[in-house]
RNA sequence: GGACGGUUACCCAAGUGGACAACGGGGGCUGACUGUAAAUCAGCUGGCUGGCGCCUUCGGAGGUUCGAAUCCUUCACCGUCCA
C-alpha cells in the first residue's frame, strides 16, 4: 500500500498545469481529499469525458484512461463520460478551427465503440459508463443564462486557441463558448471529485468547471490536466487525421515497431503518459536516460515493450520484441510474412503492385532504381529477374513477401 | 441584402497567359551511416511507358486563346467586413 504522499505523486505523474503554482495548489487539494477518503472509506469520483469523434482510438486517448485506471487501482470510481451532447458542438480547445458536428446517431454508434475499447484498460467494476445527454439535454433556456452569467467574454479571448483567432479575424461562433460551460455542468452533476483532462483542457478543467461547481454550491473538483502525448514524429499531438497515430486496433508486433520509429527525445513523454510504471521505474527509466547508463536502443525498447504489453499481454510483447530483433536488428528475414502463389508469366512489377508492396508500376521503377527491392537478399536491378517458389522479396526493411 | 477575399497534389503553401506534373516546407518512401524503423546526409514522391513520349490533375461546368492553375461567365462551398 502506497502511503498518502506516494499516492499523490503516483497520481500526479504526467500532469503538466504550464504554471507551477496551479500544479501546487492542485496536488494539494488531492492529497486533502485523499485523506478525506482514506478516513471516510469513501471512493472519490474521478471524472473524464470523452468526445466520440470517431471510432478508431489511438495511444493519445489511452492517456487519459491510464490515469483513471491509476485511481481505480488505489480503489477509486470512475465517470467514464461519452460526450453524446457535448460532441454534437464540437470542442474547439483542441482546433484552431470550427469543428464539424456530429449527429446523435454518429456519437452514439461511436460512444460504445470508445467504452468498449476503453475497458481494455479500465476495471470494469469500478466504472460508470455515463451519456452527458442525459442531463445536458434537458437544461432550459434560463439555466443557461444562469450558468453563462458566470463568465465574462474577455475571460474566454483570453484562452490562446480563441484569443489567435480573434486576432486574426477569424470567426468564433457563440456556441463554442458553451462548450466549457457544458463540461463544468457535467462536473457538477456528476459530483466529480476529480476530472482529468489533456492539457488543452486546462481552461474547461480549472477554471470553467471549478467556477460553475463553486457557483452551484458543490465543492470544486480537482483537475489533474495531462501532457499531451506526441505522435511518432515526436512533434505535434498524436492524431489520426496527421497520420502519425498508433492505433489500439492493431497488432502487438506493429505496435511494437511503431513505438520503435518514434525518434529519441520523445521517449521521456511517452514513458511518462503511455507506460503504466510506478514511479520508481519511471525515474530510473529516466535517470537512466540522462545520465547515458541507459542506452538509447534499449530504453525504446523497454519502452516499446512496456506499452505494447498494457494492450496485448506480455507473451505478445515479448514475442513482438523477439521479432523485432531478428528483423531489424539482426537484418534476418521474419517468420512470418505474406505469400504469394507464383502463376505462370508473373512479373516483378505486377505483383508489387497487386500484393500493395507498392503504389503504383512508377513506384516498382523508382524502387528499382533506388536499390530498395531485393530477391533473397540480394538486390534487384531489373525487373525481368526470374522468380521461383521459395524465393522472399523485400521491399525496404521492412515489406517481405514468400513466394510459393 | 451589399462590398471584398479565398478554394492548388497526402497536409500546409507558392504560382496570376507559354520554360507547369506545378517553387518551398511538412509527411511518406529509398539509400548511406548508425545505436533502432532515432539523429544526420543524399535521392525520390500523379499515372502509363524499356525509352522518345503520352495521359490525367490546380473547387464544378462552360467560354476566350495557337496555348489557361493563371483571363471571362456561371455555379457550389468557405471566410471577412458593412447592414
Amino acid at each position: 500500500m502506497m502511503t498518502i504522499d506516494e499516492q499523490v505523486e503516483y497520481l500526479m505523474q504526467g500532469a503538466d498545469f504550464g504554471d507551477a503554482s496551479i500544479a501546487e495548489t492542485m496536488a494539494l487539494e488531492l492529497r486533502e481529499r485523499l485523506v478525506e477518503s482514506a478516513k471516510t472509506g469513501r471512493p472519490l469520483r474521478v471524472y473524464c469525458g470523452y468526445d466520440p469523434t470517431s471510432t478508431d482510438l489511438h495511444l493519445g486517448h489511452t492517456v487519459t484512461m491510464r490515469k483513471l485506471r491509476q485511481f481505480q487501482e488505489l480503489g477509486h470510481q470512475v465517470l467514464f463520460v461519452i460526450g453524446s451532447f457535448t460532441a454534437m458542438i464540437g470542442d474547439p480547445s483542441d482546433k484552431d478551427k470550427l469543428r464539424k458536428q456530429l449527429t446523435h446517431e454518429e456519437v452514439m454508434k461511436n460512444g460504445r465503440t470508445y467504452a468498449e475499447q476503453a475497458f481494455r484498460i479500465l476495471d470494469p467494476d469500478k466504472t460508470e459508463v455515463v451519456y452527458n445527454h442525459d442531463w445536458l439535454a434537458k437544461l432550459t433556456f434560463s439555466d443557461l443564462i444562469d450558468l453563462a452569467s458566470n463568465f465574462t467574454v474577455q475571460q474566454f479571448l483570453a484562452r490562446e486557441n480563441f484569443h489567435k483567432r480573434f486576432d486574426k479575424s477569424e470567426p468564433i461562433y457563440l456556441h463554442e463558448f458553451f462548450y466549457a460551460i457544458m463540461q463544468g455542468y457535467d462536473a457538477y452533476h456528476l459530483e466529480a471529485d476529480v476530472q482529468i483532462g489533456g492539457s488543452d483542457q486546462l481552461f474547461n478543467i480549472i477554471t470553467a468547471a471549478r467556477k460553475l461547481m463553486a457557483f452551484l454550491g458543490k465543492r470544486p473538483n480537482i483537475g489533474i490536466v495531462l501532457g499531451i502525448l506526441p505522435g511518432t514524429d515526436g512533434e505535434v499531438r498524436m492524431s489520426k487525421s496527421l497520420g502519425n497515430h498508433i492505433p489500439l486496433n492493431t497488432n502487438a508486433e506493429d505496435m511494437y515497431g511503431k513505438v520503435m520509429s518514434i525518434p529519441d527525445k520523445a521517449m521521456p513523454v511517452y514513458a511518462r503518459l503511455a507506460t503504466q510504471w510506478t514511479p520508481e521505474v519511471l525515474h530510473s527509466f529516466e535517470n537512466g536516460l540522462a545520465s547515458n547508463t541507459l542506452h538509447p536502443r534499449d530504453a525504446k525498447m523497454k519502452l516499446a515493450f512496456g506499452i505494447t504489453s498494457v494492450f496485448y499481454g506480455d507473451a505478445a510483447a515479448g514475442a513482438a520484441q523477439d521479432q523485432f530483433v531478428n528483423t531489424f536488428q539482426k537484418g534476418n528475414v521474419p517468420d512470418d510474412m505474406p505469400e504469394y502463389q507464383l502463376k505462370e508469366g508473373d512479373n516483378l512489377i505486377d505483383i508489387l503492385v497487386s500484393e500493395k508492396m507498392a503504389t503504383s508500376r512508377g513506384e516498382v521503377r523508382r524502387l528499382l532504381e533506388q536499390q530498395g527491392i531485393k530477391l533473397d537478399g540480394e538486390t534487384v536491378s531489373d525487373a525481368s529477374v526470374e522468380l521461383k517458389p521459395g524465393a522472399v522479396l523485400q521491399v525496404g526493411k521492412r515489406r517481405f513477401l514468400r513466394l510459393i
